[in-house]
DNA sequence: CCAACTTGCTAAACCGGTTAGGCAAATTCA
DNA sequence: TGAATTTGCCTAACCGGTTTAGCAAGTTGG
């Protein structure tokens, strides 16, 4: 295009990036330039570009599935709202493995990412420490280090079980067990916490067998023994929080093997949604999360910090609301 | 790093790509380098290396909504993949817009992109045109145009919906309806042409108020009045397919609604799936579609295109299979 | 002992932009 | 009319790598 036009390539620039004025560039030499780049449909090359502005209007976005719906919904509101703002995302999943999101940092990094949203492990301190001693700019999503002040946007998980708790007592279920995930993750025990606080808040009893702690990978094989023991006689369980949208899932399929009569035995609300859950038999009470607006907010933050530069961090958690359906004997 | 060990960038490059050995250097060296380079945490610069190789191991991926769960499904197997074999993925969401379809699809080339995995809207020949005449890499899935020769990824509609149909009449349904979108999508159209063909295959009357075709935005306003065409007297439906999982998800809201009896009085079978249609109140009979094999497809194409250039156009159906639930009257 | 190879590395060009500094011509001012 | 400004553009360095060509020193062979 240069040698084309036989005008310097600096000139070029100058005018494509619409700093003609400000420099000086004649009115005729900037029409020339623009039509020919319109005409010949010229766009730059944004490696060149990045790597000599040292920014590469890209952000990454580390979650642990993008499959999962939860974080597929944040991960269009980020695209969308960073677009906005003239910045691409690259995403990657790190399947809830510590190497890999390790990896996939390095590697988005590597690639000159401006910024990074990350869903973590919680299990990979070392990179976050790294990052944030580098102050290079991220905002954590969904899952928090407690010992490392950042940025992080969540949701309040005591909150939301403390209410999926109440939604059962309220109905009058008393004998109430929790299902959940093996910790490791603080979101899944803010959750535990959450129940316990709440029992305890109605003087509810927690027996041994209400609570069941499951693997990750083999939640399904899991649940049939879970309702063994919540069901026995001993804890006659009659109401059950899910602490996520998939162990719900898996539960709700086991109490129909069993024939179990939901809500009339057992009452079960559900923290966290799923797209069909009101037309489901019965339809699931659910805790349903701001996934959208906690997207936008880790947006927003990073995109401030992006700007002003890191300044301090902003921690934010976003109200849960609950969807009362017949599940939980509403 | 150049500097400090008094070793030229250019000897440091060829070490750190591993051709220390072709291109003789001696082991001394190259471990000083590499040593250096890992107590120093070095990383190359990808825009650097992008800008000089004239590739930028990205892969872009243009979809109509990440928070879908078929194409977030896609994605998911597409970036395992496509990781696999050195590619990071960018995403954007079209949100069905031309429009923005083709802005993206200019970002992504912008940003040197390796190639390209698109779910068309099907409304821009334009740039899909212009792709192939430059012979950039890329695939189409789901989405093809039929008048342009590319590779391209899909299901068999056509089979798929003719499946579902059939499930019906082996029920002893006769006065079968389709609900489905407003034509423009290649794929809508070969659903109907998939429900006609069967129809007429065991002949069956297709009556005017057999067919729905509603809009992509707002299919659940119109909801109520297909329901009441669909079951009054002159029609008198008794069994329906869905063409896609979101309008199973719709049509079921409205019938809980009217509190017409599924499968009793209208049985249903969808043709595409959610992840809890197995615990819906009837439990929904669905054509499953390869999700995950066609996103993997698709990069297995890309990648070859990508090695040994695009030497012929591949065009891959796959075929979808049934998930009998009670919903269809089984 | 000198020519011919081999070894081990470097210099320099290039990728395609951005940006600071500067130069020549045109214009304004005294 | 000559000096000072302004105008309009270009040169060159840089971003951080890759890659080709080639140089100097060491080694081998006749």
């Amino acid at each position: 295009m240069s040698k084309r036009l036989n005008i310097s390539k600096s000139t070029i620039s100058i005018v494509l990036n619409g700093h003609g004025d400000e420099k000086r560039v004649s009115k005729d030499t900037q029409e020339t330039i623009i039509k020919f780049a319109e005409e010949n449909n010229y766009r730059a090359n944004q490696l060149a570009r990045g790597l000599s502005r040292g920014k590469s209007d890209m952000i990454g976005l580390v979650i642990p599935n993008i499959s999962d719906s939860f974080y597929a919904r944040i991960a269009r509101r980020i695209e969308t709202k960073a677009r906005l703002s003239g910045y691409n995302v690259i995403f990657s999943s790190t399947g809830e493995s510590k190497e890999r999101e390790s990896e996939l940092i390095e590697s988005m990094l590597d690639r000159q990412v401006d910024g990074l949203i990350i869903a973590s492990t919680q299990q990979n301190e070392e990179d976050i420490l790294r990052l944030k001693k580098s102050n290079f700019p991220f905002v954590l999503i969904d899952r928090r280090y407690p010992d490392i002040e950042t940025n992080f946007v969540g949701v309040d998980n005591v909150g939301g079980v403390a209410m999926a708790v109440e939604q059962l007592v309220k109905m009058g279920r008393k004998r109430i067990g929790f299902i959940t995930l093996k910790p490791g993750l603080e979101a899944i025990h803010e959750r535990l916490v959450g129940y316990q606080q709440t029992m305890k808040k109605f003087e509810l009893e927690v027996k041994d067998g209400f609570v069941h702690e499951l693997n990750y990978e083999t939640f399904d094989e899991q649940m049939p023994a879970v309702f063994e023991i919540m069901l026995n006689s001993s804890n006659d369980i009659d109401g059950i929080v899910f602490a996520t949208h998939f162990l719900t899932a898996s539960g709700l399929r086991e109490m129909k093997r069993r024939k179990v009569l939901v809500p009339n035995e057992v009452a079960i609300v559900s923290f966290g949604q799923m797209s069909a859950f009101d037309l489901v038999d019965p339809p699931i009470t659910s805790i349903a999360q701001p996934v959208e607006d906690l997207g936008g907010r880790a947006v927003d933050i990073l995109l401030e910090n992006l700007k002003d530069g890191i300044t301090a961090y902003k921690q934010e958690m976003l109200d849960s609301s609950i969807e009362v359906r017949k599940s939980c004997g509403a």
